[in-house]
DNA sequence: ACATCGCAGGCAAACGATTGCATAATGATG
DNA sequence: CATCATTATGCAATCGTTTGCCTGCGATGT
């Protein structure tokens, strides 16, 4: 039922062969051949079978996504469709497709990996957050596997990535309560194990060091990145004796769970408590009040994740492993207590 | 360098076609060559290659989603990781592994699906959205393809398909405000060519019908689907001689966009403006106020799809197109002003 | 003891493309 | 007129599986 190029080629009176290479362009084809080939291969509206031809070329044109097994916290973050989409539009571009490896249910992220390459079902991956020593990336080294991380790898050897300097982020957006006068500051964040976790508290210390300021490991709460999660951090916040007048939440989503718990308590931001997140995430310049918050550009992110991934894929394993770096910059808004109108909004930090 | 299952037969001393019958667990091998097979797959650590067998198989177990071509405005919209989280779930719990058609710029939908089918990466597509007689529609019937549209089909028999009953819910939303006493209400909706918009605003229409309340065209506008187009639309209403009571938004996005319009021009929510949406995101709970909205249950629109899709694709086409209804009900928060904490929140509706 | 049977496993032909090599036709050359 | 390039096309192997059919073997029945 389905036309093949055999069918193509018996209605054109060729061989498949000819056929395949009018389809490649190449120039061994008499004009007159050519035109008539292609002629039926617009009027049986002919698309080659695009497995048999990965077969033969040992390439799929295709980018596997590897999302955390937390894939459903992952989804409700609006990180997700965010860095989706940037690395979407790049892959078109680049004429490249998209895979997500989601079956295999009781399979671990090593065993994905492996399943989703091995199989040759993809060309190279995308890697979506790891934690510390994660295996994944071994693996991915062993088997020479095309991969990009987005986020920091502990060591960069051995997989490409692409990041941003959570570091100096998370030490930008301390450094700016500080400025503000604030000495009691909270941090609300993710998982612990996570890299990106440890990196943003990591500028925070160092912020409150260089501001002589006492790290507090009280006021450091890490939860799971949910709005739930920010909320109970934030109740776990005010509960203490001296409670901070300002919070730092290590992701946006962090942040509106932390605001509501504030609410809930009456405390009004920012009159009696200062916010600010990371992302950027589109609600939050829509919010009430709206977010001062750390824009990762998140878009940028994904955009080059897929376009450092087909480079590396196009230049084979002679690649070395590239670390790109995606500026970050702060943007104040009202939660901060900075806000002021004829300010302007977006201040460059790096 | 990649190993196949030659390698592993050569290691075992056994032929590819009994390694293969080990993997399919065909009875006719014996326990101790399987064993011996079984023992050496593990030690290659072997993969079967998923493109060769899907030639020789000619199926892929894998489903293709066919996004709108406004892919940045989906992306943006929480509507599309919870629809892509619901066929995600149902996908791997039966197996199947997701195609996303990005590539092939240039190409318009009808290109896509069928560049998506005829090369047989994938057993069947899901679509997402369509307007009035989209020719995707016909394509798909034309060609036999399994597909389940996540939408209203305008002709049922063309193509399964699973959605709510967007009349009903944009009748109830709207009973519901016109039961709180207004009587001026506007309707800002998406592009007037999705058929989701046309449903939402008939069922809007036939409540103000049924309150014998005179139908405004002043009162309806329509917006791209993004917070801005609330946020146009809001102000285009409030601009007229005799401004709206109430609003429903079609989508809760919209009403974010909405409401910050109000905001800017100093009306407060609910005492001077009652404003319902639609979908419950996220948000639409951790906003200020709290948004009632229309829940559609977006999460079991994408696992219904994926489910019957996959259920289309086992059955050969021989399966009459079906259509499935997700059941809506209102979730009562303040932006109605009928919030009262003594109540029960959710009003089952449908 | 011979024909028969069932079992375990191998052979080879697919699936639908690509591509190195062979070859038919054509025209040019000595 | 025989030889040789050159051009345009076809042949057949290949990619890594699956699967229908065949075969060799030991066990069984009479």
């Amino acid at each position: 039922m389905p036309i093949s190029i055999k069918d193509v080629a018996a209605k054109a009176g060729v061989s498949p062969s000819t056929v395949s290479r009018v389809l490649a362009n190449n120039p061994r084809i008499s004009p007159e051949t050519s035109e008539r080939v292609r002629m039926v291969l617009k009027e049986l509206n002919y698309h080659p079978n695009e497995i048999a031809r990965s077969l033969v070329r040992q390439e799929t044109r295709t980018l596997g996504l590897i999302l955390p097994n937390a894939i459903d916290q992952f989804f409700l973050n609006p990180f997700f469709p965010e860095v989706l989409r940037g690395i979407s539009q790049a892959a078109r571009k680049l004429g490249y497709d998209l895979f997500l490896s989601t079956a295999s249910q009781g399979l671990n992220d090593v065993e994905r990996l492996d399943q989703m390459v091995q199989s040759k079902r993809v060309d190279g991956v995308i890697l979506l957050t790891v934690k510390l020593d994660d295996p994944l990336l071994k693996r991915v080294q062993d088997n020479h596997v095309p991969a990009v991380l987005i986020g920091r790898s502990p060591d960069q050897a051995m997989v490409s990535s692409i990041n941003n300097d959570n570091k100096k982020a998370g030490y930008d957006a301390t450094m700016h309560l500080l400025k503000l006068g604030h000495q009691h500051i909270g941090f609300i964040g993710g998982s612990p194990e996570l890299i990106l976790t440890i990196d943003r508290l990591s500028g925070y210390a160092q912020a409150l060091n260089d501001a002589n300021v006492p790290f507090d490991p009280q006021l450091v709460t890490s939860e799971e990145f949910l709005e739930e999660g920010g909320y109970t951090g934030m109740m776990k916040l005010l509960a203490l004796p001296t409670r901070p007048s300002a919070i730092i939440a290590s992701d946006d989503v962090l942040a509106f769970g932390a605001m509501r718990a504030a609410g809930e308590l009456g405390y009004h931001i920012p009159q009696d408590l200062a916010i600010v997140g990371f992302n950027d995430i589109p609600l939050a310049k829509i919010a009430n009040p709206p977010l001062t918050t750390m824009n990762v550009h998140i878009f940028e992110l994904g955009e080059g994740a897929a376009t450092m991934l087909i480079d590396q894929i196009a230049n084979g394993s002679i690649t070395p492993t590239k670390t790109q770096i995606v500026p970050h910059n702060l943007i104040v808004r009202r939660s901060c207590g900075a806000w002021n109108p004829t300010n302007n909004l977006v201040s460059h930090l790096s």
